[in-house]
DNA sequence: TTATAATACGAGTTAATATTCGCATTTAAT
DNA sequence: ATTAAATGCGAATATTAACTCGTATTATAA
């Protein structure tokens, strides 16, 4: 464990060096699947990838940039999709809403688990640096839609709000995805997810006024495989 | 890092040693909490003891053995501390045994949070060996309750509600804990964590189990662009 | 073509730190 | 008092792996 680590380091100009820190990350992230945390250093990664652990240096200050890159990747990939369900669903009901974007959030954990169980790994390992920039995304994420339906949620403070229920959801997930993996594909856990949701953000009696939306009896939307 | 491991140590016989294992105990969680992961080595947590690296080798079979050992005697703590309350308010309605259930974690982990903070960026570091003992533990204790009060709770399967609804409550304090410590506190917290789970064991609508089952207009949903 | 910048290499250096082991000291039993 | 077991010590050793640097190769520009 030398030294320095100085986090600028060059930028791939070149096709040749775009393509080396692909593969580079490529090699990183079955490191990380396959043979678990203990294998997973700068020597491994450059020799998997069949690359010079010089080089490798040359695009990344750090093995824990290259784990940040790849979190990186995956949080972009999900806020993206995630954003895409609330312009599609904008004209939808609250609850069908909610329960889509829950969807969304099982279905991106389902894929790779194993991947992901070692990005978390990583991740809790940093949090003394607060929470990270796909984070604070998703919060702005949530925090945008509450204001948008202000009408219907009956919350006193929404960036709280906004805190609680996208750290609710998304630790839950994450638990499950370490512990019982195969629950993330079931409707069910889905379903108990929207429901705890919906509970805190809106009146507790629905108030008959609405004649529409009682009991959703199990609205099964078949969910497109979103396998890779 | 050399090799070995030997799991199995000597136990501390004589009160000298039985003492000298409190020391080594403490020392490594004032290590933990005033200087950091990166400072928590052996020989760290040896010479702030006052104690020999060698000394503590023969009750600690590895530095993860100490942080095991601190894990173990908090989730203890905590488990008791529930189960006394599961005791008291076993005649209480189940609102209130949960919101009060829930005011015990949140209070449990407004107890040295920094400490707390480091054991969980270890134990997420543990993962791949399962769920901890503590952890079962304490799926048990709410397995329990929801076979107790089955006649006020509507889940299907109990099993799966014990984990969902203790790894939800846990999780979130969790995160609670890094991100937003003073949240911890206010009763809001609590009664938003103490409304979901209620949402989710119990009927949403208490009175009218009426048979209108409105279905839900249909509602047209575009395909959901998942890949990035 | 040739100059020069970019890229690639990987053995070697260096730091950190986990763990051992032979010897010294203390306790408990007879 | 004698002895054996338990305990304690910490310098020395071993291992791991992060990171560098002098050199070689390849791409681009002139």
């Amino acid at each position: 464990m030398a030294e320095a680590k100085r986090t600028p380091r060059k930028q791939p100009k070149q096709q040749r060096s775009r393509a080396m820190v692909e593969v580079i990350l490529e090699a990183a992230a079955r490191i990380l699947v396959e043979a678990g945390d203990s294998l997973f250093n700068t020597n491994a990664v450059a020799a998997r990838a069949g690359v010079s652990v010089g080089s490798l240096y040359q695009y990344f200050p750090s093995k824990e940039a290259l784990i940040s890159e790849l979190s990186l990747r995956h949080a972009d990939a999900m806020n993206h999709a995630l954003r895409g369900i609330t312009g599609d669903f904008s004209g939808a009901p609250l609850p069908i809403l909610i329960r889509k974007l829950i969807d969304i959030m099982c279905a991106a954990h389902a894929v790779e688990p194993e991947l992901h169980m070692a990005l978390l790994r990583h991740a809790h390992r940093n949090i003394q640096d607060g929470p990270t920039a796909g984070e604070i995304d998703g919060q702005q994420l949530v925090l945008g839609l509450l204001q948008q339906r202000h009408g219907e949620v009956t919350v006193m403070d929404m960036e709280e709000a906004a805190f609680l229920v996208s750290t609710m959801v998304h630790e839950t997930i994450h638990a499950t995805v370490l512990h019982r993996p195969s629950m993330l594909q079931s409707d069910d856990f889905g379903d108990a997810l929207a429901k705890m949701v919906l509970a805190y953000l809106t009146p507790s009696q629905p108030a008959t006024q609405s004649p529409l939306v009682i009991g959703v009896k199990t609205h099964r939307m078949r969910q497109a495989r979103t396998g890779r």
